[in-house]
DNA sequence: ATAAACTATGAAGCACACTTCAAGTCAATA
DNA sequence: TATTGACTTGAAGTGTGCTTCATAGTTTAT
């Protein structure tokens, strides 16, 4: 059992956002000691983290509500688990296209930058020909 | 030189977004037209592009702004616009990594969830269970 | 020439994910 | 016992990145 404090410590979540993931229902009720005090078990601490991953993939809090929401639904419910789930996997995978394609972009900035720092003309270019150079190496 | 409309079917930005990127300073000021219609050149959808390929990354406006600020003040900022570069290079990397590893827990979710659906047993298994066996598999 | 379509502006509004505040209750310690 | 610190709640506030609105001027097609 842990108190408010020692979640958010672990979890590395502020105890606002801890109360805030309870409201919006992102987290089964939580145990209370004798008057109101929040007791954290080891399984809600591990659902945190569950939702902590969701979030880390920025799924939205709506998707992480709804799965959830089918998750205490139980068995019955795991076809429609399966889809969501399947979906988030896409979703995190074209995300990580896009990064990936930003980043051969950045990359290549960066060399244009580092030729650049080398010559002893770099005074003299322009930011007018700078992109037009950068943007003649790669497209997004 | 493009109309607004124009301009905004070529970025795939709405025109409303290009007014406030132009208000933010994250583009240089558009040209107008005898009475004050936007005239976007090639340049400036170049200059749209690239800061698309900003946001795709995740680069917020404020960053974008202080870059475009530093470009258009020209050559003796290089080096700090290489600075910034490598940072927002860091950024996305560190971006990628966050998904890949979150990519890798939905997808061992995924396999779990398919042995489960061959299994006749799964109406028994109960949302403790599940996420107890989850994260048995793969952690943060 | 008149309506439809497009553009302009500043200001307000919105969705999201939290964060902070006010006002009070409970627990431990000096 | 008094004060300090942790905890409670509902409500309001914040920052980001747009989007929508109200109002008005311009261009184009019929």
């Amino acid at each position: 059992m842990y108190s408010a404090k020692e979640a958010a410590e672990i979890t590395g979540l502020s105890t606002a956002t801890l109360r805030y993931y309870e409201r919006e229902k992102l987290l089964p009720k939580i145990a209370r000691s004798s008057s109101k005090y929040r007791q954290y078990t080891d399984e809600d601490i591990e659902w945190i983290k569950m939702i902590q991953c969701m979030r880390m993939a920025n799924i939205p809090i709506q998707s992480i509500k709804r799965y959830v929401s089918l998750l205490i639904q139980g068995g019955t419910t795991l076809e429609q688990r399966y889809i969501m789930v399947q979906e988030h996997m896409e979703d995190i995978k074209s995300q990580i296209a896009n990064l990936q394609s930003a980043l051969v972009l950045t990359q290549s900035k960066l060399a244009f930058y580092e030729n650049l720092l080398k010559e002893p003309m770099h005074q003299n270019i322009t930011y007018v020909e700078e992109w037009k150079m950068f943007n003649h190496g790669g497209r997004l």
